[in-house]
DNA sequence: TGCGCGGCAGAAAAGGTTTTCCGTTGCATC
DNA sequence: GATGCAACGGAAAACCTTTTCTGCCGCGCA
């Protein structure tokens, strides 16, 4: 037992796996594999080693055993969203694929400072990581992470990019606002509104198509003078109140871009002595809890499984990892329709129209 | 030249250090000390290195750096608030501080699961971080993070822990309610009612204590009738504008525990045909740009300076790192009122009120 | 010419772990 | 009693970088 040892209790330097040894009575080798059960040791042997080196809290250090194993078992996140809006839960996605296999995730943010991401990435180079995922804020595809002549797996999770071969994982957008726009028509709407954000987001180019294409299906007239956008915010909707009102009185239903428009949207018609969802119905976007629970009537939304989206992001990189294939192309994941109050799903008289509507289907 | 690299524009393994050396005809020495300016070289020799490490594409293997030098170079941030509206500021705070002494910090989260923080702790532990900052929703005292007999520093950040020798930095909730309480005061309101929180938060408690004594400072009764204790949300703010318009008609301003509770309330208030700020002024807390900007009027409320409690955390923690110090002891860092519209500051009548309330003061 | 010294670059150790390869011991079998 | 074998544990290499120590070479000075 060395003088390092006589007090083990708080140690500047964590214990090496040399203390052990020598603690033991044994040789590193032996240590190493009485601790991770490897090689043919006796019982008593791996026991004893392994008293030792719960005495000393000996932890092997992973630096060590990267370089070693020219893995890190980490995987680094980086997004530029600086709100945690979206990353967190794509965080935690993520977190709930790999920690299983003992690879641990971090998040770095960039917040759109470009210099900083090239040293985030410079960083988690250098720290051997073994796969990088790229998260932000959707607006047009961003460019393409410079990651030199690296070859470490790559993969935009809920970000787009301008370079057709990487792996990318989206939302579903199109499928989303369809399903907004079925459960708008199965309602009985057919006047119905779309309020969204700036027409540069691909996502409410995305969102715009799937809503036509469900009015279509259903048999709704698609009128494109019922389409406004403008950006994401609750005083754009109530700005947008103003315009329906004022140039089209006769709209029963909003599909809004966010879930931000939505409640300036209901917020700005019961103002008015609108009634939601009686008068009009309003469906938002992002099923952002503390906007849309909030919200009188609480909003029904599209959810877009954010959590979902990382724990698939995270078997994906870990194909890439394991199998060293590239995995590229863009994959959509679906989205939900998340029913509160605020179509009036549960409203009688609009379940017996929605009935009536939709042949072969009963209200709920 | 190795075989290896005959084709070195894509390589599967990252080119070492012998690589360079090879490539530049030297040893492995000379390429560290030409690298990283050391020793004494021929300006010749250090350029010739240099291109061969750019030729390659050599970046140091940080694993390998950080055994030697015994440090990682990284600190971790174990976070438990699932939302990122707090942890996401913080982190920038933090990484603003150490990423200029090329510190990278990492965030975990482990959302409640003791579990998963105690594996994160694990991880964080083995890859032999510097130090670690905790934070996390601010209930009342967190038990402490089990380090095991770890030495690494540890920084309690926006979160509270049942250990008196931690160290801890908090924002200074009583001092920023006593802003509130001045800002009102000095409008000339004097009928000031408080809508917070569950008072099993620390917070709720202090922000009261602070609000009391700024009144009370001011000459203002202090009330306990007028303080309404419940939860966090939007509709607790409706319900509380019930409350006080049945019980206590002559209200003249309301302090509100958070941002959410203000916007319920000011929405209750419009709702009633009471207006803000002329007939009730309200002030907020958090200045959660997202609630406070969109409520209308927008809120005049208390910032917590999130991102400076961040980066002091961040040069707290840099110092317990070089001097090996324990900096224990709660320091709490100072609030700013953000004045919007929401309390009338530019209102005419009540800045000649407040002039006249407080005397040696002018208006703004 | 010999000595010393400055300038420069290489050799080697250290950092902590894993794994492969060997060596030793004890036992059984012929 | 010699051979073989199984069981067990040790030695050493490998991972990659930094730093210290050492050695070589050429030049200036005595």
């Amino acid at each position: 037992m060395s003088a390092k040892h006589h007090q083990p209790m708080l140690c500047r330097w964590p214990s090496t796996i040399w203390d052990v040894a020598r603690v033991a009575g044994v040789s590193v080798g032996t240590v190493s594999k009485a601790l991770n059960g490897r090689g043919q040791l006796r019982e008593e042997t791996r026991s004893l080693v392994q008293s030792a080196a719960e005495r000393l809290n000996f932890r092997p250090n992973n630096l060590a055993q990267c370089l070693l194993r020219k893995r890190s078992f980490t995987v680094g996140l980086i997004s530029t969203d600086s709100h945690g809006r979206f990353s967190i839960p794509l965080l935690q996605g993520i977190e709930d694929a790999l920690e299983a296999v003992g690879i641990s995730v971090f998040l770095c943010t960039a917040a759109d400072d470009l210099a900083r991401e090239r040293q985030h990435v410079s960083s988690l180079l250098a720290k051997r990581v073994d796969g990088i995922i790229v998260t932000g804020r959707r607006t047009d595809r961003r460019p393409p992470l410079d990651l030199g002549r690296s070859r470490v797996p790559l993969i935009y999770a809920f970000a787009q990019v301008a370079d057709p071969t990487a792996a990318c994982l989206l939302p579903d957008d199109l499928g989303g606002a369809r399903l907004a726009g079925e459960h708008l028509a199965r309602l009985g709407r057919t006047r119905i509104a779309h309020v969204t954000g700036p027409p540069r987001f691909e996502a409410v180019r995305q969102r715009q198509k799937g809503f036509r294409r469900a009015l279509e299906k259903e048999a709704i007239a698609w009128r494109p003078d019922r389409v406004l956008t403008g950006n994401w915010s609750e005083a754009w909707g109530h700005e947008a109140v103003e315009r329906l009102l004022r140039s089209r009185p006769t709209v029963d239903a909003i599909f809004c871009g966010s879930d931000q428009i939505a409640r300036g949207i209901v917020d700005a018609l019961r103002e008015r002595g609108v009634r939601v969802p009686e008068d009009i119905a309003v469906v938002g976007f992002d099923n952002w809890e503390i906007i849309a629970a909030a919200t009188r009537p609480p909003l029904t939304t599209i959810d877009m499984n954010l959590h979902e989206l990382g724990r698939q992001a995270g078997c994906r990189m870990l194909r890439m990892i394991n199998d060293g294939s590239t995995q590229s192309g863009v994959v959509r994941m679906p989205c939900r329709l998340v029913v509160r109050r605020s179509c009036g799903a549960s409203f009688a008289g609009f379940a017996q129209a929605a009935a009536a509507a939709v042949p072969g289907r009963t209200a709920p």
